[in-house]
DNA sequence: ATAACCCATCGACGTTTGTGAATGGGTCTG
DNA sequence: CAGACCCATTCACAAACGTCGATGGGTTAT
């Protein structure tokens, strides 16, 4: 009910794609897709999920106990993430202990927040 | 400068991890992560700005115009928001305009806003 | 020094994903 | 009707991804 929207044209310029009303940012586009590539993920979406709520860091081998996934595999989302800017590390004799990055862009912070509540 | 955070162990009890102090949601985080690998595409992502920022709806042969992709791709591109449930589209005539759903969940509107501005 | 433990990296494998050619259905025009 | 146009779907293929076993470097305990 009511008008949901403007006018669709029945009959246009058949052949003649209309060109696209706004700019598209091919850099901009890229850069947040690649973030958020990143955080597409189910573990690695826990994994951020339960950095930001312990207010400890936590160690790769407690994130390997906590999954039910290899310590490699572990590794290789952690370094993902890292990769992406999202966390930082900290060497306390044998382990490693990762936190979230406490300087993280305007941007990823409304993300994540946005995402994690 | 400053204790950056909580003194970390040294030492703990080898070969024992500890368990994370929060508890894991996977169906939150599958949840999530089937979201936000809808939106992780570059050319997915530009398709959500121009449809956030133009008032009319738009058909599959202008954003094929604007991207340097064939049509079946960008209809594939369009099918994967619109399985997300982020789009939804109107039949005139030959074309298919499609635009952002109106009833997006709290958290994907956040999202969405987090990430287009 | 030796052993045990944690972690990062490499190589390999199966799965998912992005892309385009080809095809078919649907809609308008002549 | 026939032709032209838009769109969705299928198929195929290369690239990227998630996972694990194996290996090596680094640190602590004995």
């Amino acid at each position: 009910m009511a008008v949901t929207l403007k006018v669709l044209p029945m009959t246009r310029e058949r052949g003649a794609c209309c060109p696209l009303p706004v700019t598209l940012d091919q850099a901009w586009a890229a850069d947040q897709a690649s973030l958020l590539r990143a955080i597409a993920d189910p573990t690695r979406l826990a994994m951020l999920a339960a950095l930001q709520k312990a207010e400890q860091p936590i160690c790769i081998c407690d994130f390997t106990g906590a999954f039910g996934l290899t310590q490699p595999t572990i590794s290789h989302h952690i370094a993902k993430l890292r990769a992406a800017g999202l966390v930082e590390s900290e060497r306390s004799g044998i382990w490693v202990y990762y936190r979230l990055r406490r300087d993280l862009p305007g941007r990823v912070s409304r993300v994540l927040e946005a995402l994690l509540g």
